[in-house]
DNA sequence: TAAATAAATGCAATCGTTTGCGCAATCCAT
DNA sequence: ATGGATTGCGCAAACGATTGCATTTATTTA
């Protein structure tokens, strides 16, 4: 065999002269070979630093066994929280022996379903999948699951498709975090949410409905907005300070949005927190690197990525019923920093 | 066939009673097989939607042609650097058809070496990597030359190698951030610089020390310091604040120290950037959530997986010669915000 | 009309492994 | 000694695709 090429069992079986299935049985440990002949093929095999062509064996096995590559579909990945869900998904797969393939939909529709194609072509034993936005048809996912990929949704879950999934609580995240701008004193009350489309806009709505709530305070419709990034939150903020009943603190869906909100306020000469409390939701980079630090509800993306490998991995390997949609919920954990008063 | 085993070229060959080898070549157009039935078989195909294994296309075709898929191996995962560099390679790669395989080594040696195995193992056609911090030997990359498996490294470079690299120019981004501050006014500028068994702390020093000898400034050593994290940040400004010449700029060799920097220099009362000026290096998520925003040297991260990836995959198709070492350099970028004086 | 040429298809080996089955050789009990 | 286990190994067919070569049939040419 020339350098570039890997040895394989036949080199072995010439080698030693015996037959190439007695080389692989030999190398799988069977008892079917005397142990005399088995030793001294292994040990060949180790000298020669023989390993077997993960491709081959997948072909022959295909008919049965699923590959060891796990597909996950980003719809961004500079992206904190994506980031996160990533590094969870990589550390349980690595683990247990699985490869992951990361492909970016961009949000985009299109890409998805050319990714799916392509995984399912490269023949991945399933997919990790948060939802790209503008997703409306189901049929790729349908394709998988009929094709007997299984799926396991992160994040944006597929309301069509009764899969596996992996959602934080967004609801007891938010109450929670309501509920403590309520105690530290805070009456009126900003929500600065997503699209209420999305699933974890409304679960997070209804939190924070439930929370005024709990605590006997009327919802305002004029301090709720759909904003979910730093521009409109820069954008409108300035007109909410300047109403005639401001608000006193503000819940914004994300880190990203509630920096948005702290710089208008903080330039508009309002001291955070004491007189204006904020919290976001992520608990990224941001948190940490404004001033004061953020209050803000923890995602833990790392531990909704693990989720996610794991259920997909037993799927895969049986340990949990194909037909079975597993259905996960993380914990949120609020962190409170300095943009909040203490009790 | 069952409906979770995929359509094969048997199951069209058996009904449209051909040979397996006439759909082959039909598929691929060969002009050797009659128009009529090249059409009839290309329908029945299409119409079925059959497309190839790709692992038995693979296995045939292991001897001549590479895989499509391109290991990754990144120190971390949740890191603005990385995912930028990860979002580069990704849209390069499949741009270009090509899968991508990540793995985090965590720093670590060992991991590194598993990894480098593993993704021999799943035979990728190359991979982008850049080395752990305690990665001292280098025979598993070795190895990979010797299978024929090209490597780009990225970020922290193998020394010991003379293989292809993508690299920031350190030097030339240090050299005009820190010539910025000095244009700007500052006349003792300290350093917080990574550890100089790295190469890209030397090259960030080096930049640092012609930029005060172009302008005619002593180097004072007593403002050079090992420091790459915000926490060491934090621990010792404050003693430099209290030095009897107390600096009125710093250059950090990453954001998150500069941020580290600019927390301990406001709370000690200074004001930034009229009595302290700061830059950073790396521009990444936290550069414009600090207060005020930080003036920093922008890395280029997905400009540099972009171009690894684009190496890589000019070795792999043969558009650069394999045994050559092609060496990029990205520049940086000057991105003045308010933790510097304008001119 | 026979032979040479061209066109269209099939056979079978190949990639590297796995595995059901059969064949020899050895063993033990009758 | 004879027959039935037992042991140890090889043959060959898969897995799904590609491809050199042989084969068949149709067409042209002398």
């Amino acid at each position: 065999m020339d350098d570039k090429r890997h040895m394989t069992m036949k080199d072995i079986a010439r080698e030693l002269g015996v037959s190439v299935a007695t080389v692989s049985r030999a190398l799988s440990d069977s008892p079917s070979i005397s142990r005399e002949r088995r030793q001294v093929i292994q040990q060949y095999a180790r000298e020669h630093n023989y390993f077997p062509n993960v491709i081959a064996e997948q072909l022959r096995h295909s008919r049965r066994n699923p590959s060891h590559a796990i597909g996950v579909i980003v719809p961004e990945l500079v992206h904190y929280y994506f980031s996160s869900i990533l590094d969870g998904i990589e550390g349980e797969a690595s683990a247990r022996g699985y490869q992951i393939i990361v492909a970016k939909s961009n949000e985009s529709y299109e890409r998805e379903v050319q990714i799916c194609e392509a995984m399912l072509k490269n023949k991945v034993c399933g997919i990790i999948v948060s939802q790209a936005k503008d997703t409306e048809h189901y049929e790729h996912f349908k394709h998988l699951e009929a094709a007997g990929v299984p799926l396991v949704f992160y994040d944006r879950i597929c309301p069509a498709l009764n899969a596996s999934r992996v959602v934080v609580d967004d609801y007891m995240g938010t109450l929670n975090a309501v509920s403590h701008l309520i105690t530290t004193g805070c009456k009126r009350i900003a929500f600065y949410g997503a699209p209420m489309s999305m699933q974890i806009a409304k679960n997070r709505f209804n939190g924070y409905r439930d929370a005024l709530y709990k605590y006997g305070l009327a919802l305002d419709e004029s301090l709720v907005r759909i904003c979910d990034n730093r521009a409109d939150a820069e954008r409108i903020t300035p007109a909410m300070m300047r109403m005639e009943q401001r608000p006193d603190a503000f819940f914004a869906v994300n880190d990203e949005t509630a920096i948005g909100i702290l710089s208008v306020v903080k330039r508009l000469g309002f001291s955070v927190p004491d007189e204006v409390s904020i919290c976001g939701f992520t608990n990224g980079f941001r948190a940490t690197v404004c001033d004061p630090m953020l209050t803000t509800v923890e995602q833990r993306g790392t531990q909704v990525g693990k989720e996610a490998a794991d259920i997909l991995i037993g799927l895969v390997e049986g340990t949990l019923p194909a037909d079975h949609a597993e259905k996960r919920i993380v914990k949120t954990r609020l962190v409170v920093r300095g943009t909040t008063r203490h009790p």
